[in-house]
DNA sequence: GTTGACGTTGTCGTTGCGGCAGCTTCTACC
DNA sequence: GGTAGAAGCTGCCGCAACGACAACGTCAAC
């Protein structure tokens, strides 16, 4: 017995271009091809693609079928990898949501309040962290603060410049991972959170515990605060608790 | 004050490749091009790209956040429909998570068991519904069962199989759906379910709780049951449920 | 004069098809 | 035997947002 592709399309619910396609990446070829190029479909056609279907609906890619189907792996773990996949992706898109709603509660105040909305008017992005604003903010740390002033001065206004943009980058990549919704902890934030620290050592040499205390002034300290606040909502706990993260798994 | 693409690119943490993007795409163009052809960016394009990278993070598409750099589109209210759409996506992907779970879950069982694997070996999709199975089933509709076979008496071959194949393809569909994490209340699971009951009335007038009846047949009736667990786990209570929610909203 | 860093344009690949164009084939009917 | 309609075929473009090349131009330094 064997069927047109419109039948099989029909019987499935596909249609006929998916069952071309199917056949072009080798996941179903029709079972023949009639001399006017036809293409026609027998029964192991029908129940293998039956399977695909199944496993697509699970929200399979079609290269990772394949791969079942030919029992090169195991199906389980196949759907083990993919249900991981799905609940990490699930979370990722939760905490998404919540910084769209932060951000959204956020604009709405600025709205109300007439002050500049912080999405829309990041004019102090580049310039969050300016030399003025970041030195006065250094109060909390005098020491850390005369021994930076002094670097400082012995640099060229171009290596300031740079160093600065360098800085405002590293905050942007941050603000950005955690819009994307990785947790404080993750990989990607951690290896930022590193090499701020390695440019901060640069400048000075830096405790555990001073790194800590830096990391809860980005919450504390009310000019940090906001600076941080003004990139994204919620980045001065998130810079803060990523701090923290990295001096426990990396500095003790 | 102006800068190159490879400096943009470090102060922002964006590669060249995005930025030229950007400007391919008229999201960003560089405020000058320089006689070979090189792009320069002035500090209205760092604003624009910071603005860019915000919108991005938050993970709206690229034409999304170029018409609310235009300010064609209320902020507040694109970010709400995004957040919408973070919320119904993560809902269904929760709701595939649950029945990649169950899927999983079965196979083990089967294996267990040594009963044949419902997903991999799904031998019976196309004959779920094979006309003596699914007449025999219908003990429990004895006036039912009577006038259709005297409808399908009356039917040609060809017309029967037509019929028997449309059957199995709602089926698969209402499986797919199921399995995509559609509640059995969704809006296309509903119109999937109006089609088989008008499939159904044309071979004979059903009452609102004969249909409710038949429904409940799918998870009670073992011969059906088993027909629809072998397409995929769950889909007999599925099915029971669209039922309800079907006689309930569109039949009272 | 060459090396190396930086720039350009252009194309392919990603995922899973939908949609169209242009053409052939098959079947039915007059 | 001609023609209309249905169904088939093979390309190719498009989507989102770039990454990864290739092949080539340009500029300063040694």
């Amino acid at each position: 017995m064997e069927w047109p592709i419109a039948e099989v399309a029909r019987m499935s619910g596909v249609t006929a271009r998916t069952l071309r396609h199917y056949g072009e990446i080798g996941l179903l070829p029709p079972v023949r091809i009639g001399a006017n190029g036809h293409r026609y479909y027998g029964e192991c056609q029908l129940l293998r693609l039956q399977q695909i279907l199944v496993l697509r609906a699970l929200g399979l890619g079609l290269p990772e079928i394949g791969r079942v189907l030919a029992e090169q792996v195991d199906e389980v773990e196949a759907l083990r990898r993919h249900h991981r996949r799905l609940l990490a992706e699930r979370d990722r898109l939760d905490a998404l949501a919540g910084t769209v709603s932060r951000t959204i509660a956020e604009l709405e105040q600025s709205r109300k309040d007439g002050t500049p909305m912080t999405v829309n008017r990041p004019e102090n992005l580049f310039e969050g962290v300016v030399p003025s604003q970041y030195q006065e903010s250094l109060r909390d740390f005098p020491e850390h603060a005369e021994e930076v002033a002094r670097r400082v001065a012995a640099m060229t206004p171009q290596e300031v410049e740079a160093g600065q943009r360098e800085r405002t980058a590293q905050m942007i990549r941050l603000a950005e991972l955690m819009a994307a919704g990785h947790p404080a902890d993750a990989e990607p934030v951690q290896a930022e959170t590193d090499a701020r620290y390695r440019a901060l050592t640069a400048l000075r040499a830096v405790s555990t515990e001073e790194y800590r205390a830096m990391g809860r002034s980005c919450v504390d300290n009310d000019a940090w605060r906001a600076a941080y606040e003004a990139i994204a909502p919620g980045l001065a706990a998130y810079q803060r608790d990523a701090i923290e993260a990295y001096a426990d798994t990396r500095l003790s």
